[in-house]
DNA sequence: GATTGTTTACGAAAATCATCGTAAAAGACT
DNA sequence: AGTCTTTTACGATGATTTTCGTAAACAATC
């Protein structure tokens, strides 16, 4: 379909993307340090499967001393979108309310959340 | 590596799933031809998934005349509820608002399932 | 009982993903 | 120059998913 765009990552892609987000651009070892903090990967696997990102246009680079300093091509709320799209049509037959449902239902949501929620949903009514 | 409860189905595997959440029970044949008036697959690739999908315990299957009558093990909203906590944790950092403002805020929802997710809402509340 | 049509069984190929070992490049340090 | 360390490049391997060709089982019909 649309190729040129943000395109659907993996799991691992995904976990890297969730570090640059957070730190704007950084280096590999950077990256497979804070990964490391929660699972054990090697550093070669990291580098490689950024590398594959950056091919597929996931992530940009530039030189920086000697090492690659990366960044995310996509703001995290494109891919968020992009993912949850894929989840409403694959899963949910396109229904946001069954979503949200499933989403809000089963686990708790803090009061203050909800307000959130409530609020934003009283700016969509106004806007329709 | 054996599997205790639900198991995060793939793209096709899900594509199965939602045509036996609708007809409850069926032959490959069935599946397959409701399968085919969205997208071209063959006939034993059908049966292929769900071959693996009841090694997997996802379907079990009954045997009715000489064909096999596939239904799923799981309902529809339990596994719907996996896919959600599974997206929850890997892009939106365990943030259920975040899903949901992502669900509702890019595309159109109807004031009708506006209406109802507020109902919803409220029920939540109540229940805290 | 031979042929035909439908269905399941088996296995293999192709594609994608995840992981890592090894080598090469390059700067830093004697 | 030679060694050490850090980083990227390349290629291989294994796992999983998706797809399908071919064969076997079996019933219905000729």
């Amino acid at each position: 379909m649309e190729n040129i765009g943000v395109r659907q990552p993996t799991k691992a892609e995904l976990e890297i993307l969730r570090v640059l987000w957070q730190e704007g651009e950084a280096t590999v070892k950077t990256i497979n340090t804070k990964l490391n903090e929660h699972k054990r990967v090697g550093y070669t696997t990291t580098l490689k499967i950024m590398q594959v990102m950056t091919d597929k246009k996931m992530l940009e680079r530039k030189i920086q001393g000697r090492s690659h300093l990366y960044r995310p091509v996509f703001k995290k709320e494109e891919v968020q979108g992009l993912l949850v799209d894929r989840l409403l049509e694959s899963a949910f037959g396109g229904s946001a309310k069954n979503l949200v449902m499933q989403a809000l239902g089963n686990r708790h949501t803090s009061k203050q959340e909800l307000a959130e929620i409530k609020a934003f949903l009283a700016e969509i009514e106004k806007e329709s």
